[in-house]
DNA sequence: GTGGATGCAAACTCTTTGCACCTTG
DNA sequence: CAAGGTGCAAAGAGTTTGCATCCAC
């Protein structure tokens, strides 16, 4: 996956430009603009392959398949920078949050031990919550 | 789904005796042991039952399908109370955590209404961190 | 020109549904 | 005995793979 093909720059700049995650389905759709015909199992194995190249990293939401995005430039870190997200329960898009509620270790029990976490808030973003 | 074969007799007790969400695969594998030859669809078809008159509840992690939980009796709330959950990387069990960090409101853009959260942990847990 | 990438169709996995038979109340 | 539940097999939905063709380098 390293050929600058029509398809890669589509699927690529769509992710560049969309300032969201997104999922296969939604990649395709925008970057069909660019590339019309462009296949689902296309989008698969590019999204795949960039995601190991780490030029664009994968969301996951809870009880949701997973969504990619750009990494943010915002803070510039080559391979992305620690982010959560928010799920619109009205548009369904997901949004990154800049912030995060800092350690968890604490939370969990005796002996266990934390090395992660995920965060996700869910509500209405700006435009929904404003519409209603 | 009100009578009480053996089939729901199993899954129930399966739930409740398990300090953990568990998925459809390994409900069916506990169940089988009361219940030899209980089939996955009848699991689906239970677990989607007792998750509608809430006897159980449904668990879902960032990337995992989702699996079901009996509503923690400790804090005994009929229909659950808020929780989080910690998922081991090495033994892939998910235990709950009776903690959460509070209302993270303020972590949001301006405009956006945060009406829930799920947070996630990741690492080892007590067993697998003491045997390393 | 050659090897990687694409599109189509088919395979795979997970979950749900149709249906004949069985079981609970 | 009737309504509802079960198991099997098949159907769906989402994702991945095989393969012949195409195109970037």
């Amino acid at each position: 996956m390293k050929r600058n093909t029509r398809q890669r720059e589509a699927i690529l700049s769509t992710l560049y430009g969309s300032g969201r995650s997104l999922s296969p389905v939604e990649i395709r759709a925008e970057a069909s603009v660019y590339v019309p015909g462009l296949s689902l199992p296309t989008v698969y194995r590019q999204i795949k392959g960039l995601v190991e190249e780490q030029a664009v990293s994968q969301v996951d939401l809870p009880g949701q398949s997973p969504r990619y995005e750009a990494p943010c430039d915002a803070h510039a870190t080559v391979a992305g920078h620690h982010h959560h997200h928010f799920h619109c329960d009205v548009c369904e898009r997901v949004y990154p949050i800049h912030a995060c509620p800092g350690s968890m270790a604490t939370l969990a029990p005796k002996g266990f031990r934390v090395e992660r976490h995920d965060v996700t808030l869910h509500g209405r973003c700006a435009s929904c919550a404003a519409r209603a």
